[in-house]
DNA sequence: GGCAAAGCATAGCAATGCTATGTATCGTGG
DNA sequence: CCACGATACATAGCATTGCTATGCTTTGCC
């Protein structure tokens, strides 16, 4: 009953658009569709607009960052995959810095918000995970404390990225989030050993 | 031996550029000099394009910041006084989310470190005030400490004001900096008090 | 007082996102 | 099988953006 548009072209035009994110070359409607062929139309037909490709470029980015956290192994130690939950999540935010800024601080959209919370699902499973070892007090809520560390995590790698702490201050995490595990029942001593166990190919780099 | 430049046009553009940004109302070149009498030109006269009147805003918004960290008074308690100082760098945030967007968000400027240098201080004067009196262990670095203070608590605000995370959880600013005053040698019971009685009147509101 | 340097006003430029209009193309109902 | 209608697509154009080029005006020093 009508012409059916080619999901190829919508994939081709996310992925050109992230690749030009990483290049920081400025995606505009024009630049985006130069060379592939399709024509301005087509953005408007699979997208709505330019915010409608911003909007699919922030669901790729949970996406990706969904991946990576899910590169995280479970040991033996819940507390330490905690941190390295938390070391995964810096460094897909350093790795690709203008995505992370098109995903918060660009307009964050209320359709967003599903692929966030699958973000915080996992950390709350590792909390979870935690709290069952026997690592955590029985009464800390598992959703609060991954709110805290995702906050901490988050405003960490946001002064470092787009603002003014040098890439040094990285460090900070492991203090950062001993004393939010620490404040939830975990043994300092040990806590302090899982922690800088979860973040240790974070920091050399 | 040249025509000299009134002042008072750069404080009047100045002014309702973050008129404009509490109003919300888009700042565009035009848009910012219609009404005023003044033409466009007087922007690269006076700040050298749109991007100088963005880093006027920034160096005001961080103006605007360190006054309102003044007025936190100096008390008794210094972690209170210190929770105190969190609390009103979150709601100076909530206040101007725009403008602290444009602080953080956008290009943050190398001629910007001066200004969130100043932030900083006084996070680090609070933290040596409560290690002076004695609640901080010895060996605590009063600038890693406020660093730590300032990254949970940026996190938060971000992830409230332009994130996903809805305003109810500024709440878990308080079992954060307690975390991390406990951390720093502070008496647990006791530090959860200070802290909930420096944010006291951020949590209702 | 005249001259040079700077402020200022107007007009215009390329680039932006978006829309309007016409054409091509496909799926379906008879 | 084919014609119709809906949709994708292409081109061109619009208003707006930041910025610059070009004169004109004003101001201050010699």
């Amino acid at each position: 009953m009508a012409k059916a548009r080619d999901p190829a072209i919508r994939t081709l035009l996310i992925e050109r658009a992230g690749r030009m994110l990483r290049t920081r070359e400025p995606i505009t409607l024009r630049s985006l569709v130069a060379g592939t062929g399709v024509s301005t139309m087509a953005v408007y037909t699979y997208f709505g607009g330019m915010d409608g490709v911003w909007k699919a470029l922030r669901q790729e980015g949970f996406t990706r960052l969904a991946a990576r956290l899910a590169t995280v192994p479970e040991t033996a130690d819940p507390v330490r995959d905690l941190a390295a939950l938390g070391a995964a999540y810096l460094r897909n935010a350093l790795d690709n810095p203008d995505l992370y800024r098109a995903m918060f601080d660009a307009g964050f959209d209320l359709e967003d918000a599903g692929a966030a919370d699958d973000t915080l699902h996992r950390l709350v499973r590792g909390v979870e995970r935690a709290a069952e070892a026997g690592r955590f007090r029985r009464d800390v809520a598992p959703l609060d404390l991954a709110v805290q560390s995702w906050a901490a995590g988050h405003g960490l790698v946001s002064l470092v990225a787009t603002g003014p702490l040098p890439r040094e201050a990285l460090a900070h995490g492991v203090p950062l989030l001993t004393a939010l595990f620490v404040s939830a029942g975990d043994d300092p001593a040990r806590c302090r050993r899982s922690v800088e166990a979860g973040w240790a190919d974070l920091l050399p780099g």
